[in-house]
RNA sequence: GCCCGGAUGGCGAAAUUGGUAGACGCAAGGGACUUAAAAUCCCUCGGAGGCAAACCCUCCGUGCCGGUUCGAGCCCGGCUCCGGGCACCA
């Protein structure tokens, strides 16, 4: 080995290795127990970003750690490649989204392969390949055979002016992002899947997945299962005459005799048949349709509401309430109408306060008086008062109670309620798969046979800002004879609801899945942003339990474990514009000043040495001009150095920060770790390791050694904190360097030291390892070296440090017999003389033993 | 607005089950080596105080306010600020 650390020689060289040796090729075997670990697969976009070089370390630092547990690792890779970035490209550089895309995936593997991620290429795959998507194309003809796929009017965004379907995304502030028109909302029909009859599953199995709680808690709150009652009230115009009765559900039926108003989204049945002759409601009902559809604007918009001169009928009491419209009420929550309690519900409370509608309470407040108002709403549990027959009663007597009268007289039953709505999967864009369906000339609507199937998408278009192509496309979209072809595509979240699988048996031309995904399924590891905690996670177990129920695949569930990785931020620089903007300069072009204790004071930018003002740190973005291009990091350092930053940096689930520094910090170690080997090779052969004849310096190097490797294998295996684990490392070699004794035997214990560095390291910079591990004298490659194994025996202490505390207060410190009693130490800790000092004069009133920690003196 | 997180030295962080706050690293300061620089190595490094100095000792300190406990960075209640998601960004 050479005594310089080369990396980009040491990186070369591995690489080959590995792939000359074909090492990473995952090949079932039923008699070995399987891992799949997998990261979630990039969107093509251009070139890696830091983010993707943090998710794909974590992925290939645990496959590889598993694999040194003997396991049988998949781990694979692939590219999301439909989406919206490829047609914006199409449009601003005139190039069809496929070339850009693909040319997207060339440039980006290369980056990948000089990662050198332990990826079995040959499952690659890019979702815009037909030979993916067909499969999907097919399932979904499979899923309106079974009935779970339906088509119903639904919102969109509609940008008049671009006469086109606009993303949450492309609403900007009520205007769509090129045209600056104001954004309105259109009803159009649109495919469904049924996401909501798998509800109650989806939910229930989350008690069987090792998923982070916070992740759990949001889908369950997403899926929100509720448990109230729908009931009916009559309704009346104000001259009497009936209406269609109004039906709504509430989890509150408890305050139901506090109803003083009713509320109606703006395109309810009732708010149109108001609005006819009533030109301020309609007036009204067209300002709730402006502005975009995403629950964040509509729920951040002012409350505002009208009166639609209806009355509803209180079906207990016979009181004759108003009906308003009200921009907070949706059409497509629930029954898009409400019964509103203002005394007990906080925005029903604003809404009255603002519209001076009555607000009576019905609740009692903790001490059981009437609760104050005057403030907001008292939206506690509490015994009903002003409630006629209920009153006392409390939340679940009266829910009983008030929902059993409803029943006898026919206006209302319990129903349990779930927030979830079904999945809208169709797109009206180009760059997606196109959705399997063709109508016909009576209006057919009919899924593709297996013979027409599949819909390849047409390649080579031109794409701009005015919506699909494909609908422009005769020869795609007229199958002749008065039949038609859908030219919505699939939403692109259905592409990554099942790709895990796919990976499974790729090469399968035949089907869309086989056997082989019930030796790889469910994947033992996921990682990715928490960005996806919701609806990615929860499409793809939607799907898992779709396929299962198709009788493709026996698991129940995608991903057994979920890693969340947090975001790579940087600190933004930037000066203002004459416009009242800012140019953002990226970091690598700034200088940054420091005051004697370190700390930032200004930047200036390096090309004209004038300053730029700093603009506190933030998520690594284009807008920003803040990323790092992780291209140039490896050019200086070497793929190690960066693997190695990044999984010390910060634990995986936190964000972490980017430093230049660090980095440099992170190159230092991997070439004192390099020397260290070199400098033990060179210091002579080890003599044998005799454990009975270690001094006590070689004990506790050895003792080091095995702490060490236990709490690296805890840290990766099991708490998945790679910081810790490095940091272990580091404290080893830290004490190795002090560990002058080149005896025979002092050799053959820094020998056990030095391995254990070299293996521990192993999965986190695979390729310095990769060559130290063949200088340390070993035929076989570190790729398929052993995780070294725990000796317990060299981990025992003959005395243990206790703290001594006196009322929770550290005083003394006092080095105990490890096989010591509790008499003898708690002894031993009221003998320390600081302990003396504090104790002096004063009653002991309890003294608490925590064995191998603390003895805590109570004093009064 | 609603749901879910986070906040610890100059900085990134550690403290795994309520038990020594700051491991490990970065930056900074001092020193060694060198003609010099780079590289490398060694020392110091939360704040205030006691002491000539040191071993050491005392007080304060984990975003803010309060609580539970022998003991709270960790548990409970109430806030502040920052971040993620909100169904057509991926």
């Amino acid at each position: 080995m050479d005594a310089q650390y080369n990396p980009h020689d040491t990186e070369r060289d591995a690489q080959q290795f590995w792939d000359n040796n074909q090492c990473f090729k995952a090949v079932e075997d039923a008699s070995r127990e399987k891992f799949y670990c997998l990261s979630m697969f990039p969107y093509p976009s251009g070139k890696l970003h830091m983010g993707h070089v943090r998710n794909y370390t974590i992925g290939d630092v645990v496959s590889r750690y598993q694999r040194m547990q003997g396991k049988n690792v998949m781990q694979p890779m692939g590219w999301d490649a439909f989406g919206m970035p490829a047609e914006n490209a199409a449009i601003q550089n005139r190039v069809p989204p496929a070339k850009w895309t693909y040319d997207n995936i060339d440039y980006m593997r290369t980056q990948l392969k000089a990662l050198g991620f332990a990826y079995d290429w040959s499952r690659e795959f890019a979702t815009c390949d037909v030979e993916y998507y067909r499969w999907e194309q097919w399932f979904f003809t499979k899923l309106v055979e079974k009935g779970l796929v339906y088509k119903k009017m639904s919102t969109v965004n509609w940008d008049p002016v671009d006469q086109t379907v606009l993303a949450n995304e492309q609403v900007i502030e009520g205007r769509g992002w090129r045209s600056g028109a104001l954004v309105e909302r259109k009803e159009i029909p649109l495919w469904f899947l049924k996401i909501t009859d798998y509800a109650e599953e989806l939910l229930a199995d989350l008690e069987r997945i090792d998923w982070p709680e916070q992740v759990k808690t949001m889908q369950r709150n997403w899926i929100g299962k509720s448990r109230g009652v729908e009931m009916t009230f009559d309704i009346k115009d104000a001259d009497g005459a009936p209406s269609e009765p109004l039906s709504v559900y509430t989890t509150r039926p408890d305050t139901l005799m506090g109803v003083t108003y009713m509320a109606v989204a703006a395109d309810h049945p009732l708010a149109k048949q108001a609005a006819e002759g009533n030109d301020a409601l309609a007036d009204f009902c067209a300002e709730c349709a402006r502005g975009g559809t995403s629950e964040a604007e509509l729920a951040t918009r002012e409350k505002k509401g009208m009166p639609t001169g209806h009355f509803a009928v209180h079906p207990l009491t016979d009181r004759e309430v108003p009906v308003y419209v009200a921009n907070f009420v949706l059409m497509e929550f629930g029954t898009g109408a409400v019964m509103a309690v203002p005394a007990h519900d906080q925005r029903d409370w604003e809404f009255a306060t603002k519209y001076d509608i009555p607000i009576e309470p019905v609740i009692a407040d903790e001490n059981g008086q009437v609760p104050d108002l005057s403030q907001g709403a008292y939206a506690e549990y509490g015994p009903l008062i002003h409630s006629g027959d209920f009153d006392g009663l409390g939340f679940e007597a009266a829910f009983d109670a008030i929902a059993a009268r409803l029943a006898e007289l026919g206006r209302g039953e319990v129903k349990i309620n779930f927030r979830l709505r079904d999945w809208g999967v169709a797109r009206q864009r180009y760059w997606g798969a196109p959705i399997p369906i063709k109508y016909g000339p009576e209006g057919q609507t009919v899924p593709l046979t297996d013979e027409e199937l599949p819909v390849a998408l047409p390649m080579d278009v031109t794409v701009d800002a005015t919506g699909s192509p494909l609908k422009r496309m005769p020869e795609f979209s007229d199958l002749g004879d008065g039949w038609s072809r859908e030219t919505d595509t699939f939403d692109t979240f259905m592409e990554s609801s099942w790709y895990f699988a796919r990976f499974c048996c790729a090469d399968n031309m035949e089907a869309m899945l086989d056997e082989r995904v019930d030796y790889w399924l469910p994947v033992d590891l996921y990682i990715g942003g928490i960005e996806h905690a919701i609806l990615h996670l929860l499409y793809a177990r939607f799907f898992t339990k779709l396929m299962r129920d198709l009788g493709l695949v026996k698991t129940d569930e995608p991903f057994q474990r979920l890693l969340t990785q947090g975001m790579v931020i940087a600190e933004t620089y930037y000066r203002p514009t004459e416009n009242g903007g800012k140019e953002w300069f990226n970091p690598a072009d700034v200088e940054v000043k420091r005051d004697e204790k370190g700390r930032p004071i200004s930047a200036v930018l390096i090309s004209d040495g004038q300053p730029v003002e700093m603009g506190g740190i933030e998520k690594m973005s284009k807008s920003k001009n803040n990323g790092v291009d992780p291209q140039s990091m490896i050019d200086r350092f070497g793929a190690d150095t960066v693997r190695l930053f990044m999984m010390f940096a910060a634990p995986p689930e936190q964000s972490l920060e980017w430093s230049d520094a660090g980095v440099e910090g992170a190159h230092r170690f991997l070439k004192r770790l390099w020397r260290l080997v070199s400098d033990h090779l060179a210091a002579g052969e080890p003599g044998t390791l005799d454990l009975a004849a270690l001094t006590e310096p070689q004990r506790e190097l050895r003792r080091k050694t095995h702490e060490t490797i236990k709490k690296a294998g805890d840290d990766i295996g099991r708490r998945t904190t790679f910081n810790t684990a490095i940091a272990a490392v580091m404290e080893l070699t830290n004490a190795l360097s002090k560990f002058d004794d080149t005896s025979p035997l002092g050799l053959a214990v820094a020998r056990e030291a030095v391995e254990a560095c070299v293996l521990l390291l192993a999965p986190i910079t695979p390729h310095a390892c990769h060559t130290l591990w063949q200088a340390l004298g070993h035929s076989e490659p570190a790729i398929d070296a052993r995780w070294p194994a725990v000796d317990e025996s060299a981990l025992e202490r003959e005395s243990i440090e206790l703290v001594v505390q006196v009322n929770g207060k550290l005083r003394a410190r006092i080095e105990a017999d490890a096989g010591a009693t509790k008499e003898a130490v708690e002894a031993q800790a009221l003998d320390a003389e600081n302990v003396q000092r504090h104790i002096e004069g004063k009653a002991i009133r309890k003294v608490i033993v925590v064995p191998g920690k603390l003895v805590n003196i109570v004093v009064g």
